[in-house]
DNA sequence: TGTAATTACGGGATACGTAAAGATG
DNA sequence: CATCTTTACGTATCCCGTAATTACA
């Protein structure tokens, strides 16, 4: 088997394109260097660098080993890292991104928590509510609500967020108080539409299975805040997340409507870049609001 | 940083639960894992194992350190295996599950090709229509088609599987042949419905967008082949995947309707097991497959 | 001909096995 | 006291830097 200082001198110099530039990156002599590579070429048998005195690039194998290389010595690193915060306070940044909303409400709070008991790591928190990519815009974490694209991260389930239907006492007043499911049909429901998307249907459990209807209204927007409001003026009939609307469902501006068969509840995600070994930090906050979320209802 | 003939001994070690068995198992007098233990922790400046004479644990925090130590030794193996198999020819078995029908009609065939490419790659093709876990029953590569289960293992797309509308002659004649999707409601369709699931709405393409319409029948099955054996009996309409209907609709014995407004496809994955570096095999099984299917159309 | 990789070489550190000593149930 | 780990020790190997040598543009 290989050992790490050679792989470590092979990837310095398939980096740096120079047998001596890599020298002085891990300040070794030039000729350390040439014996570690040389050495590793003999362990596995097979050449791996095609060297002219001005130019030294990888083979074509040479090239996938090479990139191995550098993901073996990055967890090698970490586990080492792993090990030693483990025993100190774990330290180091997280960045994380939420939805505004949720973001402010829920997710601040809990990480002041974290950050409570782990007062060496600190926390960024991004609020935006369009889709960040985690590797693409530096992000550690993304929480997302809702449906998961079909991505190359890892999603890694917080809570089911409770959903309902209501509207506001002037609405239920004037149009009448639906007593099952169907009659929804023939009411005015505010609808959550994203360009290029639909969502023509509501999804409802009742009893034990899954129900859906194409639901139909005159008012519709992209932002929930929008639906919400206009539930508020008594337009119509909205299906939100029980956290967004339950101050108003104290306050009895909004009544919550059809509470036997509520709508199917939608995935709260935290999503994260793909690795076998994880940074502590990583490991603590993922376990930390899995913890913090895991009896969640929105109230 | 660490030697990994040093993480080598720790791993034995602890698997084993003793110095001397760990020396047996590398080949190496007990002096040697004991002197490599101690230097490991000398490395990381933190004691690893609980030593009582009778007994070797490891501590909390290096338990974690062996599981990773554990898999960065894979790793390595991998990589190795990986450069040796690049350039001698790569070989090994492979393992995988598909669909009965699928995978017979066509995953079958493009393995045989795999095969006469990569001689030394061995495949056993296994078929089933149930859902099986790759990690548990022992499979590389699970190909499966529609929704994806929220799951650790790794998806990757292969194709969108069309799917279209069809139904016989004998039941266009009887019933009239439907001109637009809401012709749908008073047609008899008939249901793919899963125990516990539900599927009272299709989904079509309409323009650029999504149009859902529930949809009502008195047939209801949870095996695709009854829905087609009832549609070839002039007893309703069904959705399939064009690759399964092909030959009927070639023979004429089932006809293809609404083909302006197609069934919104499905996508054919594969799944397997999260890792950073892939076995070689895994690497070509992968891009052959994608390149295989990429142009599918299941006529 | 100049720059960069390889080889040669000597000192020092390291790794190994054998064997003796120490610890523990 | 039996078994397992640690320590001691002598030898062989490996690793490093300096410096000479070779290869290539």
């Amino acid at each position: 088997m290989a050992s790490l200082s050679d792989m470590a001198a092979f990837v310095a110099v398939v980096e740096k394109g120079s047998f001596s530039q890599a020298g002085r990156e891990l300040r070794l002599s030039t000729a350390v260097i040439s014996a570690r590579v040389a050495k590793l070429e003999r362990d596995l048998g097979i050449r791996l660098l095609n060297r002219t005195t001005r130019q030294v690039a990888p083979t074509d194998e040479a090239y996938a080993y090479f990139e191995d290389c550098k993901t073996i010595l990055e967890q090698v690193e970490l586990a080492e890292a792993n090990l030693s915060s483990r025993q100190n306070n774990p330290k180091g940044t997280i960045r994380i991104s939420a939805p505004t909303v949720f973001g402010r409400k829920y997710v601040a709070p809990a990480l002041a928590k974290f950050q409570q008991k782990y007062a060496d790591i600190n926390i960024h928190l991004h609020l935006a509510d369009s889709f960040v990519d985690p590797l693409k815009d530096g992000f550690d974490l993304v929480i997302r609500i809702g449906k998961l694209e079909n991505s190359s991260l890892i999603a890694r389930k917080l809570a089911d967020s409770p959903r309902i239907l209501c509207a506001s006492p002037s609405y239920i007043e004037k149009r009448g108080m639906p007593e099952k499911i169907e009659d929804l049909l023939d009411h005015n429901c505010l609808l959550l539409r994203f360009p290029g998307s639909t969502q023509f249907q509501w999804e409802f459990r009742k009893g034990g299975s899954t129900v859906r209807l194409p639901i139909t209204g005159s008012l519709e927007s992209n932002n929930g805040d929008v639906l919400r409001e206009w539930a508020l003026e008594g337009l119509g009939i909205t299906l939100k997340s029980r956290w967004e609307v339950i101050t108003l469902l104290r306050d009895n501006r909004l009544i919550e409507i059809l509470t036997d068969t509520p709508p199917a509840p939608v995935s709260i995600n935290a999503l994260y870049p793909l690795g076998k070994i994880l940074p502590l930090k990583m490991q603590l906050i993922l376990d930390f609001l899995s913890q913090q979320f895991q009896d969640f209802t929105g109230a």
